[in-house]
RNA sequence: GUGGGGGUCGCCAAGCUUGGUCAAAGGCGCAGGACUUAAGAUCCUGUCCCUAAGUGGGUUCGUGGGUUCAAAUCCCACCCCCCACACCA
């Protein structure tokens, strides 16, 4: 534990050096090229957790890696307080909820801390600064300069937005339409979700209302259905004996619902006025004319009707609604039913389910198939027929096809078939839309909630084709880490449509020509990075002298009237100027389909294409030890606590050790405890080996050398791509292993340069993934400056010709095995025999005409008609068998192979501590050297 | 269902574009040994099965077929898992 502190201190140490230095605060130069990074900012709505992190942790490793590239590399950072988790939060305490007083128990608050959180700038004012701490400590090379919050509460930015906003309208960008609300009609307003005592969550689900005409009547009854593509199945409609219905001029025609529907119908643009009322009972018998099906269909009674949902009364389609099939079932089987309500057996027993939709493996009466199955036996199992109804839907909607007898649409898929049928009754004016909240809402005051429409939304209309356009070409012209989401991306900008962009409650920005409007947290934040540019310089202007000139001013170059300082106007041009566009956005996966999307739109709609966007990289959800995050898996971890055990070097590390690309990264305990135990060791271990060693240049050398310039180069191409455990496992694991058997190889006696140019190039590349580690190890070999700031090592080929230690280690390995097998005692000599010079010869004509055929016989025989021939006898015993694999294995040149041998002789006989005897031919008394093969020496052991 | 990503030797994972040198890198875990008063670290060794003075055999890369002298890698079909399909941030 002493050890952790220690590091601990370390740590400290150096953020305090890069913060005197002013590392990471980089100034505009001309003469370098830019590299700007940044990921979404987060929530200030509790302590920052290590799901934060991941993708943070992958922008500051790469920023240092550009940075060491020669890149004059910016990552700043702002915090996010837009929208309603704040808000309700707020609301919720100031009223005293329990649940929300727990949830900031849980936080760690007393009452008094609590009683603070009332005000929401207070949750900024705490938060931030407790983020701001984490991300430092974690070592990200942030410009905290330019740090910023969102919402109102942060006027410069709130002007900032208002400009954005009004750009996009100047562009056409914004509009106004339609939009079902979740509302009470008490309060008389939008129930947002954390105004709500029940239901969150809850949203508006449009349903179809059909009218079916009573027979001999101008009257209408309405039904609700989710399910229009259903309709060539209805046999009858339900209604609830024993329920009030109103009758009632609706839109000018006489409608029959239950009174929840019509007070509904008000709020939903319809002009209602309420005639009678109407027992269930008095409509029992009736028919009603169906739509599709095209004849009148008799109203029976069913318990299942609430007059709560829809009209409160319902089309039934037993073929696939298990419902209805039960429904149907129960008057068949009842005859109390039947003559309670004064029905005719024959006219039900006529009645069958019609065959519509071909649902795949449920046949073509899934309500019936599932019922049966699940052994429902009335429709009063109201719990299984729930379960029943949304298997059944869901089989049927993504598998089914309509059947022959479906006119138009037969044989359409189910899914393609809902569309066009609902839009055919709305057109035919048999129907209309209807809202029906998904769930129950009750709002605070203790009023169910309803669906209205309102008609003065705001959306942003990302349906509009020639900014699609241009958002694609954008998209074209951008660098995507990983490559493949490429396609992700194309299909969103396809389907994205008209965004509903403000919200009537939260915190934000009002829509400036609407102020009774809040634009919504996705919306405001979708050009922010350019702000970033500039919100060191912007802090100093008063918020009075910002206005829509000054951003145009300069965001678009616009040479017009200011009113704040133009030296500091200038400056801001200069700073957007060098650092825009984005080269490096990063965020995990789920933000493809709205915000990163969003993030393309907007750059195209207000910059010009130099300032677009130059780079997104996207990545996998954060697991805990394989586990999903959840608080009450309580695997929920907080960035301080994990701080609190792990040093941020081996934090980061792990976590970006944890998975690449698109894999969900693991965190994984075992190996942070794993790494804690042994990345220090070794870090102290190249420490203190540095400078150590001989001038002289070995053969051995060349080898390790060689490695290192593999790796530097595999290491370089992986940072290129973000792909970060592949570089930390490179650099950590593989260019160890290399360290550890050349320092092995040469008995501990490297050449000092080659070790040096190891241990700092090791250093260097690890710096951008534990950069505290490295800074402290940079300064314990006796480097000035810091190792933030030096230079990536330089790629180059690898040196060595043929590469000729897996020789070596292969001999190693042979001799090890043999010797066991062998069970000596004791091994007093190793005799090494080197294949027969012919059989080199054997080996590379054999090679050659492995080129030109894989004939065994051909190969053969051309052997033989060599001079090779007078070893016919031998070759023929093994070469057969070599050639049944199409493949030589690997040898190289005898004197090659020969001399990595004799290099290697001092160090076999210390490996083994016995003589080594290298034979160049094999001897006629010891029968063994004969298996000699190029590539594979004979050993004997005495 | 549509679109996207996946399924590799206990676990994580490389390889698959460009078929052979792949029983398949590396890490983690586990086991044995050296070191140590001890633990950790470090260093060696092993980790599909069989066989054994070696470089041999068998069975493996979701499943089943196919192409090929040769398939984890190419082709076809199928199965399974994850994510998105929105106005929730």
């Amino acid at each position: 534990m002493s050890e952790l502190k220690e590091i601990k201190e370390i740590e400290k140490r150096w953020l305090k050096k890069w913060e005197e230095a002013k590392l990471f605060e980089p100034k505009i130069d001309e003469n370098k090229p830019k590299f700007f990074a940044n990921f979404p900012y987060p929530y200030l709505n509790g302590y920052p957790h290590i799901g934060h992190t991941y993708t943070a942790s992958r922008v500051d490793a790469f920023v240092r890696y550009k940075r060491l590239k020669g890149f004059n590399a910016l990552f700043p950072q702002g915090w996010h307080a837009t929208g309603s988790p704040i808000a309700s939060a707020v609301k919720r305490l100031k009223e005293g909820e329990p649940n929300q007083i727990k949830i900031m128990k849980g936080m760690g608050f007393s009452d008094k801390e609590i009683d603070k959180f009332k005000e929401p700038k207070h949750w900024i004012e705490f938060f931030a600064p407790k983020y701001k701490k984490s991300f430092k400590e974690l070592g990200y090379s942030i410009d905290w300069r330019r740090e910023f919050y969102t919402t109102s509460l942060n006027p410069r930015y709130d002007k900032f937005i208002r400009w954005q906003f009004r750009k996009l309208k100047e562009k056409g960008y914004v509009i106004k339409g339609k939009f079902p609300v979740v509302w009470c009609p008490k309060c008389n307003n939008a129930v947002s979700d954390h105004s709500r005592t029940e239901g969150e969550g809850e949203r508006p689900q449009e349903f179809v209302l059909i009218k079916m005409k009573l027979e001999d009547s101008d009257e209408y009854i309405v039904v609700a259905t989710l399910r229009p593509e259903t309709m060539f199945g209805q046999t009858n409609v339900w209604i609830g004996p024993d329920t009030k219905y109103v009758k009632a001029n609706v839109d000018g025609e006489k409608w029959i619902m239950s009174l929840e529907c019509a007070k509904k119908l008000e709020q939903q643009d319809h002009k209602i006025d309420i005639v009678s009322e109407i027992d269930g009972k008095e409509l029992i018998g009736k028919r009603a004319k169906a739509p599709f099906v095209n004849r009148y269909i008799p109203i029976w009674p069913s318990d299942f009707c609430d007059p709560k949902k829809g009209s409160g009364i319902v089309t039934s389609v037993p073929s696939d609604a298990p419902d209805d099939y039960m429904g149907l079932k129960d008057l068949k089987e009842s005859v109390e039913l039947r003559e309670k309500y004064g029905l005719k057996k024959e006219e039900i027993d006529k009645i069958e389910p019609i065959p519509i939709i071909d649902s795949d493996e449920l046949g073509d009466l899934p309500a019936k198939k599932v019922c049966e199955e699940m052994g429902i036996k009335n429709q009063h199992e109201r719990k299984k027929l729930e379960q029943a109804k949304k298997f059944v839907y869901k089989k049927g909607f993504y598998l089914g096809k309509m059947k022959d007898n479906c006119g138009k649409f037969s044989g359409k898929p189910v899914e393609i078939a809902k569309e066009k049928m609902k839009k055919e009754l709305l057109k035919n004016n048999d129907a209309i839309r209807f809202y029906e909240l998904s769930g129950k809402v009750v709002c605070r005051c203790l009023t169910p909630a309803i669906v209205k429409i309102v008609h003065d939304q705001w959306f942003i209309d990302y349906a509009n084709e020639e900014w699609k356009k241009k958002t694609r070409e954008c998209l074209n012209n951008l660098k995507l880490y990983p490559e493949k989401v490429r396609g992700q991306f194309e299909y969103v900008i396809e389907w994205l449509h008209e965004w509903a962009c403000t919200r009537e409650e939260g915190l934000g920005t009002r829509l400036p020509w609407d102020e009774k409007w809040l634009i919504e947290s996705l919306s405001d934040s979708t050009l922010y990075m350019a702000y970033y540019t500039i919100a060191h310089i912007l802090k100093e202007i008063n918020p009075e002298d910002i206005d829509d000139n000054l951003f145009d001013y300069v965001f678009l170059g616009k040479n017009i009237e200011i009113k704040a300082d133009k030296k500091k106007a200038d400056a801001m041009r200069e700073e957007f100027n060098y650092w825009y566009g984005v080269d490096f956005r990063n965020s995990a996966k789920d933000l493809v389909q709205n915000h990163l999307s969003f993030f393309l739109f907007n750059h195209t709609a207000i910059f010009p294409k130099d300032k677009w966007p130059q780079g997104m990289g996207v990545n996998g959800y954060l697991t805990i030890d394989g586990a999903k995050m959840s608080k009450s898996k309580g695997n929920f971890l907080l960035i301080k606590d994990l701080l609190e055990n792990y040093p941020a070097d081996v934090t980061r590390a792990t976590l970006l050790s944890g998975g690449e690309e698109m894999d969900d990264p693991n965190w994984d305990t075992e190996f942070a405890e794993s790494l804690l135990a042994k990345f220090p060791q070794w870090i102290k271990y190249i420490v203190s080996i540095y400078n150590k060693g001989r001038e002289e240049r070995k053969k051995i050398d060349d080898w390790m050398e060689s490695r290192l310039y593999d790796t530097i180069k595999d290491v370089s191409d992986a940072m290129e791509n973000t792909l970060f455990r592949t570089a930390f496992h490179n650099t950590f694991f593989q260019l160890s292993n290399h360290l550890r058997w050349y320092l092995r190889r040469c008995k501990n006696n490297p050449n000092k340069k080659i070790i040096n140019k190891v241990i700092e190039s090791q250093l260097i590349m690890l710096s951008p993934i534990t950069p505290f580690f490295c800074e402290e190890a940079w300064k314990g070999i006796g480097k000035k400056g810091f190792i933030s700031k030096t230079e990536w090592p330089e790629i180059k080929a690898a040196k060595l010709k043929k590469d000729a230690e897996w020789l070596v280690k292969n001999l190693l390995e042979d001799i090890r095995n043999v010797s066991e097998l062998a069970k000596l005692d004791k091994i007093k000599r190793i005799r090494i025999f080197f294949a027969e010079d012919w059989k080199y010869r054997l080996f590379d004509l054999v090679e050659q005409e492995l080129k030109e055929t894989d004939n065994p016989k051909q190969i053969i025989q051309k052997v033989m008609q060599t001079d090779l021939k007078k070893h016919g006898k031998e070759i023929i015993k093994f070469l057969p068998k070599i050639l049944q694999k199409r493949a030589l294995p690997s040898f190289l040149d005898k004197e090659t192979e020969e001399e990595a041998i004799r290099d290697a002789k001092g160090f076999l006989e210390e490996e083994f501590n016995s003589e080594i005897i290298i034979h160049q031919n094999p001897e006629k008394d010891m029968p063994k050297s004969k298996q000699a093969m190029p590539g594979k020496p004979a050993i004997l052991l005495e």
